[in-house]
DNA sequence: GTCACATATACAAAAAATTGAGTAGATGGG
DNA sequence: CCCATCTACTCAATTTTTTGTATATGTGAC
């Protein structure tokens, strides 16, 4: 029921189709969540079952047409009931960083081609918030900004995200700097990382427990 | 297949039990990928059968056996086989953030106590961070880390989720101003947030095609 | 001496997300 | 003129994740 959220909050912003959310939702886009279209179309059937949203048909001369959500005052109620509603720890699951964590015994080229990548993206998204940020304030300061609008959540969440790639730019180029020396001094071969070499004390828990045994190493 | 790659990769440090990986992938902990127990011991058993880690049981005194799993040749052929794929972009998904987002109609008591909880976590974690990048310098500086060590990934995952709390901490304070100063402002009601008016003139875009309701703009 | 908390797992149902199609007309560039 | 891309969805199968429950023992506090 999380993703229910996140399309409830984002209709805040006034009535939009699936499709229009679709591109929020995408993953070079959203800064606070993502979702596929699949998600997004099943999600809002079930939403306007429950009378969450309302749609209405718009018709359209060279296009298909189209349903357009907006929030009922159902929804509304719930978006309320779920700010009210204590938060979760948010997951992390970045798949780079596990790439990272493993770059000494893998591909080294591959996984400098992968955070040149997200370089590249982080850069992109932080020149679009940049653009954003610049449409929201119109010229005003923050301080402005803060004193003369209705809602103010748009743009801190919009700041989170600013700040985040901020920090994704910066990383990666230290991680390609650093991975780069790499690069030179190990000239690809002689890592020495073993399987066997590995062991080190676990936890700590395991008191002196007697031979180990098991079940053969099924190779 | 994503979990298998981060549990490969956090067994580059050495065998662990199933408890002790969940303490390393505990919401707190690993700071590129978080799961739950369950999932853990799930994914474990099925990468014994695989054959990508290999576990002996070890016997204790005063507790229940626990099963120690190291990686196998295997499982090292098939982290390093996952460094050399391209990676997937990363979904972002935090529900805070949605929350803020909302928070203009929502519960702003309730946000700001989220926020406020973020902050206290972030701090804790950026602390531990703090302590385990003191451990792995052990007193020298970071090139010197990086000329004497044989893996640099572990420290450079570190890096970036320790800029990440930082930026967290910096984010949640100004977040907290920002809201203080709000409630001072409306003192709680008229928000002025109404379904019907919800539409509004949503950016620049939007030209008057055939019954064309403007996207919403992204987030 | 018992209660809460930690160690160390296991099973299963339910919810959510991913993957991989497929439809069907429109616009734009070479 | 064709092919790629965009609009605007829909369906189904599978995988992953979450949530809830259960087990048995050990440790420390009251």
């Amino acid at each position: 029921m999380a993703l229910r959220n996140a399309l409830l909050a984002t209709l805040l912003d006034g009535e939009a189709s699936g499709y229009d959310l679709s591109k929020s939702f995408d993953a070079s886009v959203a800064n606070f969540w993502m979702a596929t279209p699949q998600q997004l179309y099943k999600e809002l059937e079930a939403m306007q079952a429950e009378g969450l949203v309302a749609a209405r048909v718009v018709e359209q001369d060279r296009r298909p047409n189209k349903r357009v959500y907006r929030l009922t005052e159902a929804g509304l109620a719930a978006l309320r009931e779920f700010t009210a509603q204590p938060a979760k720890v948010t997951a992390i699951r970045d798949e780079l960083l596990v790439k990272v964590q493993a770059v000494d015994v893998g591909d080294r080229e591959a996984v400098l081609a992968a955070v040149a990548q997200r370089l590249d993206l982080a850069r992109a998204k932080l020149a679009r918030y940049d653009r954003m940020r610049a449409r929201l304030l119109a010229g005003r300061t923050e301080e402005e900004y803060f004193d003369e609008v209705e809602r103010v959540g748009p743009y801190l969440t919009l700041m989170r995200g600013r700040a985040f790639e901020k920090e994704n730019i910066r990383w990666a180029q230290r991680a390609l700097e650093v991975l780069e020396v790499r690069e030179k001094r190990s000239g690809g071969e002689g890592r020495g990382y073993s399987v066997k070499g590995g062991a080190k004390l676990s936890g700590g828990g395991a008191a002196g427990g007697a031979g180990s045994v098991g079940p053969p190493p099924s190779l």
